[in-house]
DNA sequence: CGTAAGATTGAATTAAATCAACTACAGTGG
DNA sequence: CCACTGTAGTTGATTTAATTCAATCTTACG
């Protein structure tokens, strides 16, 4: 593809991981099985996402699903917004390309997370995702033609929940990204992989390149190799190639500690390090 | 982050399309007028928010309002998501407490910018809002019990469109805390602040203080002083307190470069952001 | 095998964090 | 009214961490 070190495709064996969000996706085989066969049923693709059963789309029985081979890319930048995709299989990266023409992965794709989510508001995909394995993808079509492609009929609620699923995934990695230490950007990393992922195991397979994680986190490759050596020599993961196993997970959470979205609820008192947005708020919280 | 304003992006004063509305808070005194009063007329809502007229809302003529005074948390992280909010007039700092039990600044809002958005997938705010002056809000009731408290009925269309601005603005503030340098993140917030106020003159007052803005970009304050200071000496922007006056914008958007385009595809690889403070300040006054 | 892209490691350089001092300012209370 | 207090902000010196440049190693694949 472009230069050298590049995002694109890679070789590894399917990781079929199942992620989306927090708690959701038990793993549907019975949702790949028939992916694989061309469709899926909405109730199915509900139920692996984690849906209550609701008829969101009980007009529509089935989904139309479709396959995509390493370095395809599904959804392209100010390309008109008519699908979302769900990824039923296989992961994708997600990238723009800044001003200065460097390209930037903001995000990966796996089982559960969805592509186009970014074209909503405007009506054309503000990013692209390339494949970085083959993979199956479920198509939403978003019937509206209301402006900027809103989606219309009994469809929304649906789309409401992806969208909503996203926004705490993206505020989460914001959160991470402004960890200043890049083990503990990749420490994160790691266990958000692992954890959205569908084994229990400790071990798990990166379908991305270091550059692409190094682009992702904002760090340079380098320094993710060293951070990767220096998990390993810390004996908190055992680094072979893309295949990662956690050896100390507590380590490792400690390694990552910073952020993580689902915190409790607010309020500690006097906690060290913690800083005033301004005066009022201490005033406020006496209360 | 952030979450409703934040760095995001939207640089590049033309692309259009990409990178949340190009052109929206047209600002709407009538809006503003009647939400002091308590209530806002849907459809002006609608055009404040430059939603299409379409009655995504029709059975409900008016919103509801409230005055938030400073240092207050309309939205809490743990709360029932009940309501939306958007904002009218005002402004708030979206945070969180890591896990470590330091805050954490993951966006601001501003007109326009919706409070709750993260609530929407599981039922409870993932974070929680503090206003950094006084300000107005309109309530958006979310009717549906469903799982996760989505929005039934109606609404979803409109929520849908709240949702899909905000994915944007997350994935372009996420692109711009990848860029490594201080100067760069800094560069990228101001243009965002300004770029997104009403006012269309040069000069423009930053609600939050330098911790907060630090906290959000991931940096320290120090660094966040320093780099106010080298953009004044390079005469690319005044500061005074709080207010800021943009000199050279083109500089400015130099500075900042790294943002979200709708552009074609590929390009060079991207680890991390250049820019030398020092050299750049420098090669930016010989201009 | 040989090549080339990716990944790793090393050394030098540079940016930012950290530590620390100091200024500015607002609010408090004598 | 003015000293006293605490917070925010700035600036300087030092230390730490990551980038950068460069060389080497590894692996996939023709």
């Amino acid at each position: 593809m472009a230069s050298p070190d590049t995002i694109d495709g890679r070789w590894g064996p399917v990781h079929e991981g199942i992620g989306g969000d927090a708690a959701w996706p038990p793993r549907r085989p019975r949702c790949i099985e028939q992916a694989a066969a061309g469709r899926v049923a909405a109730a199915d693709l509900m139920a692996f996402l984690g849906l209550p059963d609701a008829p969101a789309y009980h007009d529509r029985a089935f989904f139309a699903c479709r396959s995509i081979r390493q370095g395809e890319v599904p959804v392209r930048t100010g390309d008109p917004c008519q699908y979302l995709y769900v990824v039923i299989g296989g992961s994708l990266a997600m990238r723009i390309i800044e001003t200065d023409g460097t390209e930037r992965v903001i995000g990966f794709q796996r089982a559960g997370d969805t592509l186009g989510l970014d074209g909503l508001a405007t009506g054309h995909y503000a990013s692209e995702s390339v494949a970085l394995e083959a993979g199956t993808l479920a198509i939403i079509p978003l019937g509206g033609q209301g402006r900027g492609g809103q989606p219309a009929h009994r469809l929304p609620t649906f789309v409401c929940h992806l969208l909503g699923r996203q926004i705490i995934r993206d505020k989460a990695t914001l959160a991470v990204m402004a960890a200043t230490h890049a083990l503990t950007r990749l420490g994160a990393f790691l266990l958000d992989w692992h954890e959205h992922g569908a084994d229990n195991g400790p071990s798990f397979e990166l379908p991305m390149s270091r550059s692409a994680i190094a682009s992702f986190l904002g760090v340079s490759r380098e320094t993710i190799s060293r951070a990767c050596a220096d998990l390993g020599r810390a004996g908190i993961v055992t680094v072979r190639g893309n295949r990662f196993t956690i050896v100390d997970a507590d380590a490792l959470h400690r390694t990552a500690a910073a952020a993580m979205m689902p915190c409790p609820h607010h309020g500690r008192e006097a906690s060290a390090g913690r800083m005033r947005l301004n005066t009022e708020v201490r005033e406020l919280q006496a209360h």
